[in-house]
DNA sequence: GCTATGTTCTGAATGAGGTTCTGTGAAGGG
DNA sequence: CCCTTCACAGAACCTCATTCAGAACATAGC
C-alpha cells in the first residue's frame, strides 16, 4: 500500500506539497555540502538516516533537488575571466535561435529579462581573445542587434539557491510542476 | 617517499599542475552529476575506480574542486523570481561594506565589475514585494547611489562551471594559487 | 646503459554508509 | 471506535568509498 502509494506520486512528478522545516534544513544542509552522510544530517534535524533518504528521494523526484553537482572553480579549470552579456535582439521570436547558445561551453547562463535588454547572459572565458571570439559568434547569430558586456573584476560570492530555513515561511512553500 | 611528496604537496595547497584530459573529463562527469560512482566514471574515461578516486582527492585539495553541493530548483524552495541588481557606490572603498550582504539568503552572487556600474548582485526571492524589501535594504547600505533592476522573466540555461573537455588546451591548463 | 627514485596505475580487502525491509505509533476519516 | 494511511526508527543487507600492497612506467643521476 505504501509502495503503491509512492508510485503514484513518483508518477505525477511529485504533486502540490509542503516543504515542512525539516525539508528546508535538509535542503540547506545539502546545498552547502552535498557529501554529508544520511546519519550526518538526521544528527542535526533530528531524523533517523533512513527517514532523511526518504526524504531526499521526495525532494529528488519532487523537482527541489535537481541535481547534485561539483562546483568547479573557474581559474583552476583555465577560465578565470567571467562576463555578463547584455544581448539586444531584433524580436522575441528570435529568441528561440539563440537557444542554440547551450551548446556552447562558454556560455553558463542565459535568461530571457526586462528592462532595456532582451537575453542576459552569464560567460566565463580563458581570455580576452576567447571573449572577442564568443561575442563575433553572438552577433553571427541571425536576429542579434547588440550587445553590451559587464566584465567581472572579482567575485565576492557565488552559490547556489538557497533554501530559506526560517519557519514563518511554512505555509506558503509549494512544490511547483 | 611517497607519502611525504604527497604530504608536501597538500601543505602547499597543491602547487601548478596540469590538469591532463583525464582530469577534465573527470571535472565534466562530475560537474553534471556528482552522485556517479568512480566505478562509473572510470568506465567512462578509462581508469579503475581507486584510480579516479585518487585524482578527484588531488583536484579537491587543489581547489579545482570547491564543493559538492545540491542544486536547488528555484519555485520549488518558494523564490520564483530571480533578477540582476546593478549597484552605484560613491567609491571603490564603499563596496567592502557592501560584502555583507553575503549573509543576505536573497543573494545568491557579488560580483565587481566594470562599465556603467560597480557592483553585479544575482538575487532570488520569492514576490515582487520581497525583491522591494531587498531594494529598500540595498538602499540603506551607506554608500549606495543607485541601483538598476533586470528582472528575469524565464531562464533558458543555468550550470556551474564547465570543464572544457577539448585536447588541444592540455597546455594551458594550471591550478593557480 | 644501469640503477635508484618517484609516480600512477591495478586488483584485493576492508569498512562506512546508502538502501531496503519490517514493525510501531500517531493522525485523520468513516 | 475502528480502520486506513503515513512517517519514522531499528535492523539487515549490500553497494561503494577507501585503503593497501604490489606492478608498470617514467625520470634523473651515476
Amino acid at each position: 500500500m505504501v509502495r503503491e502509494k509512492t508510485d503514484e506520486v513518483r508518477r505525477n512528478g511529485g504533486a502540490a506539497r509542503v516543504l515542512d522545516a525539516l525539508d528546508r534544513k535538509i535542503l540547506g544542509a545539502l546545498s552547502v555540502d552535498a557529501t554529508l552522510s544520511y546519519a550526518a544530517i538526521g544528527q542535526e534535524v533530528g531524523l533517523s538516516a533512513p527517514a532523511v533518504h526518504e526524504r531526499v528521494k521526495r525532494l529528488r523526484a519532487s523537482g527541489a533537488i535537481r541535481a547534485t553537482v561539483a562546483q568547479l572553480d573557474g581559474p583552476a579549470v583555465g577560465k578565470p575571466m567571467l562576463a555578463f552579456i547584455h544581448v539586444d535582439t531584433v524580436g522575441w521570436g528570435k529568441t528561440a535561435e539563440l537557444l542554440s547558445l547551450e551548446a556552447w561551453p562558454e556560455v553558463e547562463e542565459i535568461h530571457t529579462a526586462t528592462g532595456d535588454t532582451c537575453l542576459i547572459l552569464k560567460v566565463r572565458v580563458a581570455s580576452p581573445h576567447a571573449l572577442e571570439g564568443l561575442l563575433a559568434r553572438i552577433y553571427d547569430v541571425e536576429g542579434v542587434r547588440g550587445t553590451r558586456t559587464y566584465m567581472t573584476l572579482s567575485t565576492h560570492l557565488e552559490r547556489t539557491v538557497q533554501a530559506d530555513v526560517s519557519a514563518e515561511l511554512e505555509e506558503e512553500l509549494y512544490i511547483k510542476r
